[in-house]
DNA sequence: TTTT
DNA sequence: TTTT
């Protein structure tokens, strides 16, 4: 059956790298894509989107977007449902990306920050997300990709797509 | 921004139609599209996605289509958030469809009931959803087109996408 | 950079298969795809789009589209040049499918022939396509997959996507 | 049915804007997507995609787009035929737009020239795309909107997606 | 809460 | 060269 999603916006937040007990990356980001039309209150408001990407892209993905990066995603929409903390089932649809593409200039560095994001992909120095771009100390988790703390759910390398 | 999805699969339910207070029409319902590849027990697993149409195909889609059949979707995904009955916030992904393809067989009555659905789609006799399928006794409602018990949340004659 | 392709359409005629000198199949086919909107004469016109698969689904799609098969094909666009017979520089612009959707309903057969095709796909006798569709006599072909007649252009193995 | 095309690259050229005779804009520009992967020479080629947008987007695509611009394209693809100069008929495939998204960032100007196009997109002197961009002296025509030598075709008012 |  |  049918499933494609095409979807050009810019990252809320710096990806989220990490890896299954099996060392599969995976990395999550949320993409803001504006709204074509402003709403009746003349603003342009967005749409907020979930997206995973696994293995090799993945790392791609964590090491050269950061907060507030024009990106591209083609892949396809997946629903996954789990339990909360209460006991309450929570349903979620997120976008499964085949692939992403870098949409930002090369040259989008120094000036071009974009008002935020650690934008020390590149450098030396303090960040906290570095020993995952470098892909040691491997947060290995067992469940949603996008909580994080911890909360068991039901991501696993069952959920890889090959 | 770019914001593109394009579905097949077959409606889990019949679809629901209601009306805002301003007399526009909003069909949902949800497609089950299976995915391509089984899973590591062997199983075909299906992903649940809820759609949104409105106006006059709202009316198409509740006149033609029912529990099972197949159906395109070319749309747009959309997220929303509202506070439940407990006061947690809880986001939705949907898509909102600017038109859905009716892939079933013309001549698809009688033998290929396949087997849901009420099936009297422009039968007589009793069906809970008639008043709505015929556009009378407009279920009115300002609130989350995917609830069935009318909690107020955030749909209204604003979310008109035109 | 992004290149997506959805559609649904019926196939204009049977699938070609072909093989590679390498042996890789490929099958081409094309797709009628009725446009949403009559035009100003009042008649719904289509648009025929060419479509190409290769290997093991191309092996699928010989065997189980016909002339006048309902198709969904996830793809992208690919543009070809070559010289015609006259020496004058043709365009072509056709879509590489990923996958292909058969949106026939299973019991398709019998009284559903859709007025056209050979329809002995799972039939003994007589069938021009026989040895294609068995994977016997492969015809292979070094030139536009298109082309019936063998006039040498540019498609070889090198044409392969993975 | 379903008939969806997304795309996104580089402007081959700078978008040519016309005009109907009935004073309808129409602008046609051509797409170079780089693909995935490499060929089997290591070097990455393109597909070249000839786009069409009508009316508003379309002045707005000639004043904002050039040459090496990076755009994306959401739209259908549509198939015509004419005959050229020898008689021989000649079958076109194309990207008829719904809208374009102008990818380059905002401050894109001076040296983020790209290597390529006029450039002078609001400067004054010598622009042979003038008159069109300033929607004085209307190219009227009544034939291909990629042919730039005015053979009659086939495309005119009746065109017009709505 | 899920379809064939 | 076009499908239902």
């Amino acid at each position: 059956m049918i499933n494609r999603v095409v979807l050009v916006g810019r990252l809320t937040k710096d990806p989220e790298l990490r890896y299954t007990p099996n060392g599969v990356a995976v990395a999550t980001f949320t993409l803001a894509v504006n709204r074509q039309f402003t709403n009746q209150q003349g603003e342009r408001e967005a749409d907020f989107i979930n997206c995973v990407i696994w293995r090799r892209p993945a790392e791609n993905v964590a090491n050269f977007l950061k907060k507030g990066s024009l990106a591209g995603v083609d892949g396809r929409l997946q629903t996954r449902n789990y339990e909360d903390q209460t006991g309450k089932r929570v349903y979620v649809t997120e976008v499964v990306a085949d692939s992403v593409q870098f949409l930002e200039p090369k040259n989008s560095s120094g000036g071009n920050n974009y008002g935020g994001g650690s934008n020390n992909r590149n450098a030396f120095g303090s960040d906290q997300n570095q020993n995952q771009r470098n892909n040691q100390g491997h947060t290995s988790f067992d469940n949603d990709p996008f909580a994080n703390d911890g909360k068991p759910i039901d991501i696993s390398d069952d959920d890889l797509p090959f």
